[in-house]
DNA sequence: TTCGCTCTGAACCGTCTAGTACAATCTAGA
DNA sequence: TCTAGATTGTACTAGACGGTTCAGAGCGAA
């Protein structure tokens, strides 16, 4: 692949600032071929990988003219990247709403237990931001790390303060609330996630999910409850 | 890519039959270069994705000329699948050996345990291995059916005829035994495989393995222990 | 209408890569 | 030593792909 930067026409968009008010009038165009792009490109890296994704596949799925795809990004490696945070944003769809901390153990795990089984049995856009990551760590460190920090990471991280209140209340029996708040998201992946990550099933349905939840739910609490 | 397949030279080494007994006098430095070829290209490709990986890389990283390659494996797709079995009858690596069977519940959870989350902590065949058919997916079905048929699944039924075993007994409380061995399974992967997986840390250490695996124990004996 | 901008489709360039051809070299048995 | 087949290095072909160029069309604002 060919990394040379190529000459920065005035006109191209990336920058995305310095520009006039009087420039802002297509704004609402550009943003959702923008989207579109994003759209078309996460689903192209989703299903063939960095490598086996062309710049016309990408094309041809978001209904975009190439230039335009060079238009609003500087070259492949920016679209990945771009792809990848903007899927993360779109994700970061809140495991651990606020209204949690004011529910007991019982009911808020039973809650947290329900989202994650729900996210990792039937959400394809994390599906597809999980394997974009897997199979861009050797060329992209720095996306996979952010995927890594904002995503599986920043989840654990709510999780194990909800642990930790509740423990503090005297709910749970948890020392260790980093670990048993991966052990919860793992113990949520049961059976729904993996094979869909090899492409060997396809996306469970919400009593499944509903199940895994309720046997991760029972297993955590026969460990953790009081 | 080019799909086209070649022309069948009569020398070629591919069908693996059909050879009369002379042929056999080099067999020993065929299966040499055959096993180097392998070993080569299940380091590229887990490094670098079916895309990603150029023959040319192969052959330098296996030490051998390029026609040599082609000797052996009719294409690249034919290398892919080919390295996906030799990494699975590699990884095929008794996680439950037959000794288990005249343990108790507790010893021999702690064998599975310990197995599991060296497997998922250290042993980076099975992570190449994970990564190449998670990037394969699209474009070899099979081979990843096969991977996902030998490996997870093969484990988790051997898992769960033991806890069925032990439930027998009376040694566990335990109803659906495949779901229990999927848990147990995810409870090993804790904190140690998915972010190696994602590129983003080392190999674990033998006392973090031990650590994951006792904790792994502990919360799936809390539930269906006695 | 004109101005300024983006989008479009197609053609194009340079590079990379799968796979082949070939002639020379090596290896092991007879 | 002879021989058959495997290996090697190099050079080649055909096609795919990243990225660019260009002329023209669409469109909102003044």
């Amino acid at each position: 692949m060919n990394l040379r930067v190529g000459f920065l026409k005035p006109n191209r968009l990336w920058p995305l600032s310095d520009r006039n008010e009087v420039e802002q009038m297509n704004k609402i165009t550009q943003t959702k071929k923008r989207a579109a792009i994003l759209a078309g490109a996460q689903r192209v890296f989703g299903r063939e990988g960095f490598e086996g994704t062309s710049m016309d596949a990408v094309a041809r799925e978001a209904k975009v003219a190439k230039p335009t795809l060079y238009n609003h990004f500087r070259d492949k490696n920016a679209l990945y990247v771009a792809v990848v945070e903007h899927s993360l944003t779109r994700v970061r769809s809140e495991i651990v709403p606020p209204e949690l901390r004011d529910m007991t153990a019982t009911e808020g795990l039973k809650v947290i237990t329900t989202r994650l089984a729900r996210m990792f049995g039937r959400d394809d856009d994390v599906l597809r931001l999980c394997r974009i990551c897997i199979g861009g760590f050797d060329r992209f460190p720095l996306a996979t790390s952010t995927f890594m920090y904002n995503g599986p990471q920043r989840g654990n991280r709510e999780v194990a303060s909800m642990i930790a209140l509740w423990a503090g209340r005297g709910e749970l029996a948890c020392d260790d609330h980093e670990l048993a708040a991966q052990q919860l998201g793992e113990l949520c992946k049961v059976g729904i996630f993996d094979p869909r990550l090899y492409g060997s099933r396809e996306k469970a349905s919400i009593d499944e999910c509903h199940r895994i939840a309720a046997a991760a739910y029972q297993t955590f609490m026969a460990r953790y409850g009081k």
